[in-house]
RNA sequence: GGUCCUGUGACCGAGUGGCUAGGUAGAGCUCUGCAAAAGCUUCCACAGCGGUUCGAAUCCGCUCGGGACCUCCA
């Protein structure tokens, strides 16, 4: 058995193997921290979590490189060629960079609520100007790139030619062919500057009023998007590295930027695996802030947006999202958060009761085995490491373990003996749902402080109703059980007589 | 206009030739003082029309619908 990813530069799935091995260096394009992030922005920090935790299981050590875009982007190229950042800063009336650290914060808080791992390196493009204008003189002194007032650009057509002859010709990610952009490229303003519509900017000098400068061979200016992503995946990671990822919207034209801007100067294809999450939808379309339909990430953990009918926490979004394939559309709705929520809850209860059962003192033997659930559970099992390995199929991983559910809650309330099982059967369910559901899907109670003190009077408050039910006293133990559940805590008459509580 | 993807039951979604996906919701039953939870059962879907095949949600064609990229975008 081993990993398959698919890969959008050859458009199929492929065996993975790293350039070195046991080696991983994984490049994922970051946020850029002029705003706040929304859902569609979690989708892929989620989904190269997994990736990143699942090719350490493998026992690969990674390399994991997530930048942080704090310059650079164009609100409108052409128009004004302000940089977004700046842009922002003026309305808000903030520094440049106070604005950056605000947002930077709070996409790390975010990340932390989703529980991902913090990437080895998260480099900004800022601290990292110098290696950007390094890269641009050596594709200006090899003849790609040209200097037009004060401005750089990548010459694509001259690349294309070229390149195309060493296999990298432009649009060999994304599927297109060079000479079908001409004529669809749409018509930008006060691009007279560019030799041909299709080259993209390096960078850009900054006009006066512009805050966020900085000193260039060419005046002073900032850097172009895509060759941040190039300079930094190259210093940190080489030449060539394994894994490239970012959202399918990336492909075009930031990716295919980035494959020209490194081949020229390195004279190889970045990286290996180009790997694509999907996007998530609401009502069927993008979400995204052309489209002025996004749920900031704050909104949807607060439930203060008139789309929401609820707050929904950051493990049932990072659920909602493990439950559908990567490259697949995710659409957002009520109904399907709220499906996720109440799927998240069983799991992770059957689980918890799973961790908590000590069956060293059971007994086991040969006759009482179920064979035929043993030999089911076994298989289960067993499919979780090859769904993984065919693409990162976490929907089909947590189908089987909800088909494991069922036998877990029927061992603890005692409709199946755990004798069903065999022993080691039995050790291994234990095993792999902790492996698989905390360390690879990285899901994780949700419960936050002490609660010892907590548990302590409701253990008083269970005494309590425990004595009223037994005088047959229902008024004051259905008041008990009530106005616990107004708070949150929802008490349950085990059939053993002893009373259990979660917090919902 | 160009390139590409997609249409699965009430909702979200796996699934690329034959074998129950799964979650949630609904219905019934068991358990139970009641409830909740849990378990069992049920709901047996693949846009439409043709074609290929012993057999298609899955392959091919057409029709209709939805979407992405071509501009910043996760």
């Amino acid at each position: 058995m081993s990993l398959k990813v698919y890969n959008t530069l050859t458009r199929q799935k492929e065996e993975f193997k790293s350039i070195t091995p046991g080696l991983v260096g994984m490049y994922v394009c970051g946020p850029t921290v002029s705003g706040e992030s929304h859902l569609g922005h979690a989708r892929p920090y989620i989904t190269f979590d997994i990736v990143y935790r699942y090719l350490q299981y493998l026992g690969y050590k990674v390399r994991y490189v997530r930048n942080i875009t704090d310059a650079g982007h164009f609100e409108e190229e052409g128009r004004e060629a302000e940089d977004k950042i700046s842009k922002k800063a003026v309305l808000e009336k903030l520094e440049p960079m106070e604005l950056v650290q605000k947002y930077t914060n709070l996409f790390h808080w975010a990340m932390k609520q989703f529980n991902t791992i913090e990437p080895s390196i998260e480099p900004t493009a800022t601290g990292h100007i110098v290696e950007q204008i390094v890269m641009i003189e050596k594709i200006i002194k090899d003849g790609y790139a040209y200097e037009a007032n004060g401005s750089v650009y990548f010459n694509v057509e001259k690349y294309n030619t070229d390149f195309s002859k060493k296999g990298l010709p432009y649009g060999m990610l994304s599927g297109r062919v060079l000479d079908d952009q001409l004529d669809t490229t749409r018509d930008l303003d006060n691009q007279e500057e560019k030799r041909n519509k299709q080259d993209f900017a390096l960078w850009k000098k900054a006009p006066p009023e512009h805050i966020m400068r900085w000193a260039s061979p060419w005046g002073e200016g900032f850097p172009g998007w895509h060759i941040e992503c190039s300079a930094m995946s190259s210093k940190y990671l080489g030449d060539q590295f394994d894994i490239h990822g970012g959202g399918m919207d990336l492909q075009f034209p930031h990716h295919e930027c980035e494959i020209a801007q490194s081949a020229v100067c390195n004279d190889k294809m970045a990286a290996r695996y180009w790997i694509h999450n999907n996007m998530i939808t609401i009502n069927g379309k993008k979400m995204g802030k052309s489209y002025n339909n996004v749920i900031k990430l704050t909104e949807l953990f607060s439930g203060n947006h008139p789309a929401l009918e609820q707050a929904y926490s950051p493990m049932t979004v990072r659920f909602f999202i493990l439950q559908t394939h990567y490259r697949s559309t995710l659409d957002f709705g009520n109904e399907a958060l709220q499906a996720a929520e109440k799927g998240l809850r069983r799991l992770w209860e059957a689980h918890e009761a799973l961790q908590k059962m000590n069956l060293a003192e059971c007994q086991f033997d040969k006759e009482s085995t179920d064979k035929e659930l043993d030999a089911k559970v076994l298989t289960l099992l067993s499919q979780f490491e090859e769904f993984m390995d065919d693409d990162l199929n976490t929907a089909k991983v947590l189908a089987n373990m909800f088909e494991i559910v069922p036998v877990i809650n029927s061992i603890k309330d005692k409709h199946i003996l755990p004798s069903a099982l065999q022993r080691e059967t039995f050790n291994q369910i234990q095993l792999k749902m902790k492996l698989f559901v905390e360390d690879i899907f990285g899901l994780k109670s949700e419960l936050q402080g002490d609660y010892t003190k907590l548990e302590g009077v409701l253990q008083v408050l269970i005494e309590l109703r425990k004595q009223a039910k037994s005088k047959k006293d229902y008024v004051t133990s259905d008041t008990i059980r009530k106005q616990l559940m107004e708070l949150g805590i929802a008490l349950k008459d085990e059939k053993d007589g002893n009373i259990s509580y979660s917090f919902v």
